[in-house]
DNA sequence: TATCATTTCTCTACATTGTAGAAGCCAGGT
DNA sequence: ACCTGGCTTCTACAATGTAGAGAAATGATA
């Protein structure tokens, strides 16, 4: 009888540990979005008092660093190690992506939020090994790792925040100066000469664009002068 | 006598508009800090009852959205036409991240809240131009605007979110699970191998590298197949 | 110029948030 | 059995965004 858990929450048995306490705050971010993840949520979220969670992480400030690296641990690390650097290094960016777009709800977090949790540096450190081989000196390999970064964050903010160019955005402008419907199209000509096309463009092919050409550039430095430091 | 404020507080006589709030509003960011724009903190601002201001604009969502606004519109777009396309796109990039680094507290803003407004119309439109008048095609023009757009805006968030990774990061792990002294270095193996470069590193040099490296990826779009379709 | 209507501002109040601090509960060691 | 130390809960508070009613100013009309 000294096992039963006897009362009408969920078991207490598992005693509350930092990690259930963060797996809970993205469980709450993923499922009702990022504003809904509040202490108290997540209190019964995981059956307990709100200030309980006071005794595992010290605010939320915390907690929100936590959901950053839970996501960062789910980014794959495990790159084939054969085949061109170049084919890696998207191996790389397309699974880093594919966890950022797992989680669209905490991308503010995960953007904002300064993380050198390890399994952020896990990734980095990934990347930068992938560069190095490629036979980028150290210093461009630290810098075009950024670059990487910078892209696929930037991204997956573009995918989630922008919901992607859409036409009506051009004659709708919500914010702004109210200028009634004065010749829209002289203010953005390249804009609307492109828009009807923009509007068939995939969020896999931006992505895709953007990456080849970036690999394409590093490819440059490192081929011909042999890309010392 | 009619014209006499009377108050205590500042003139009234400028009566108080969505630009003069939204200028109070950017104003309290770069100086305070994000979190101490309040709607009582905006109303001291203007010398005014914090709830005056929702008479010009919804709610604090949209004094935000008029925040990134105002921004946007710092973004210089008078790019000189002559010259070759990709030195007209980098003074694009460079103008477009130097107004970011001016309101380096209003980046969160900027990078998560979806913006299209005629300002941020405006600079997408900018980009496309140059890249359309390369030769690239509308498709490759769009996701060439988007690749760089993320790379602008991911590489300012870098720079204010991360500190640029220094050496101390990779001994104190402040978030991590404790695990106190136990060989770090095999962790991330590349990554010490270059951090003592890294700490050199200018964040300008590792910009002008995404940007020389993504340019680069761009031109070998153009010059080989004309880049229809 | 006096009255009125409309816009603009102010006051008060409330629900929601993060979190401090005291008190309760429960296991383990003596 | 009893105490001790850590989890947990309860209560409370300050700060925030914002609703709603009233006051004040501004412009129109006679």
């Amino acid at each position: 009888m000294s096992e039963r858990p006897t009362n009408a929450h969920t078991t207490r048995k598992t005693p509350l540990t930092r990690e259930r306490v963060v797996a809970a705050a993205l469980r709450i971010v993923d499922r009702d979005g990022l504003d809904k993840l509040t202490m108290r949520a997540l209190g019964t979220e995981l059956g307990v008092d709100p200030m309980a969670v006071y005794h595992h992480l010290p605010n939320k400030a915390a907690v929100l660093d936590g959901v950053a690296e839970a996501v960062m641990c789910e980014v794959p690390l495990d790159i084939a190690t054969e085949g061109p650097w170049q084919e890696q290094l998207a191996e790389f960016a397309r699974g880093y992506r594919a966890t950022l777009r797992a989680h669209p709800n905490a991308l503010p977090v995960l953007a904002t939020r300064p993380d050198t949790s390890r399994a952020a540096l896990r990734v980095i450190d990934t990347a930068i090994g992938i560069l190095l081989g490629a036979g980028l000196g150290p210093s461009d390999a630290v810098k075009a790792m950024h670059t990487a970064s910078c892209l696929i964050m930037g991204h997956a903010l573009d995918e989630f925040g922008f919901p992607l160019l859409v036409a009506e955005d051009l004659s709708v402008t919500p914010t702004g100066t109210d200028h009634s419907d004065e010749s829209e199209d002289a203010d953005y000509p390249h804009l609307m000469a492109v828009v009807s096309v923009s509007t068939e463009i995939g969020v896999d092919d931006t992505f895709e664009m953007g990456l080849t050409s970036m690999i394409a550039g590093f490819a440059a430095r490192v081929s011909p002068t042999a890309g010392r430091r």
